[in-house]
DNA sequence: TCACAATAATTGTCAAAGCAATTTAATGAT
DNA sequence: ATCATTAAATTGCTTTGACAATTATTGTGA
């Protein structure tokens, strides 16, 4: 009967839910009022912005924002329509589309990112010293990597 | 230029997000496929089952939900007419109603209690042994310390 | 090579949640 | 006492995103 140690497991969840929702209710009450770019546009643009040549794939781009493809689809229309992201079709797999990043895209994204960064820091960082980023990264990765291991059923002994 | 601190620090809230995406989408869909109760669902009756007589006014209730009062009034319409929970109107102030759990809520809650407690140890707090789970706990209540004092601008003199 | 399965993306339809406006009740000012 | 302000909850409307079905293309087995 562990008791003990097994509620300071389940606070630990419970402190990371409390967290995650804390923090993100200032960080999109914040961008409501500065009528800045929505959180997910800003992950989109981010996402194409580093990646080469400025594009990704729908299907890779949907992943990486953690969105389904439909919902993708979607956000892509609506960006497309504010000309920050164009389709592109895909010469090597005619099924495929590039979504790629415009000028004017990367142009928002650099005006957006210091306020950005600015909410992350004001809300989340600015309470962690170096050795705090450190243990949560360290942490985090554990359950990182053994959720993607877990998710990604690949024997791995079938490679060149 | 500390570049390389900022990019972990950086990556650490990035960490952050993706271990919450990635493991609430887990337990969300176990949730629903096992239980056949949205996750959020769970979450009020949870709320409700620990409040004294298994009562909040819908007030409290969105706001420990961390939902907003139109949100949760629907959400309550729907679990009202799924019987889990009922109205009760507040006598004390006629403005208000209470939210109450009902037999079949508490039921249903304690059917899936152990499902959901199994699905966070299984996705999340499996990959932690205690160290982590004592770090953990010990850099996010600094975050939510600090958010609950940058939150509460009260006085605190004018007590007693 | 021709049907047939698998894949990329989109579309139809629906559910969930937010903001702004509304209703009803309580509180405060004059 | 009356009227304006504030508060609790709801409703109208809209946005967002998900699932399932659809379309177009690619790969595969007989």
């Amino acid at each position: 009967m562990t008791t003990a140690s097994d509620d300071q497991r389940l606070a630990s969840w419970r402190a990371f839910l409390l967290t995650y929702a804390s923090v993100m209710r200032e960080l999109e009450r914040e961008m409501q009022d500065e009528q800045s770019l929505p959180l997910t546009w800003y992950d989109i643009l981010a996402h194409l912005d580093s990646a080469p040549r400025g594009a990704l794939r729908m299907q890779e781009l949907a992943e990486s924002a953690l969105l389904s493809r439909s919902g993708l689809t979607r956000l892509v229309d609506r960006m497309e329509q504010a000309g920050l992201v164009e389709r592109h079709p895909c010469e090597e797999d005619r099924r495929g589309t590039y979504a790629v990043i415009t000028n004017h895209g990367e142009t928002t994204l650099f005006d957006a990112m210091p306020g950005h960064i600015n909410g992350i820091e004001e809300h989340f960082l600015r309470y962690l010293d170096l050795f705090d980023v450190q243990a949560l990264l360290r942490v985090l990765s554990k359950v990182l990597d053994g959720e993607r291991a877990a998710n990604e059923p690949q024997e791995e002994l079938i490679e060149g």
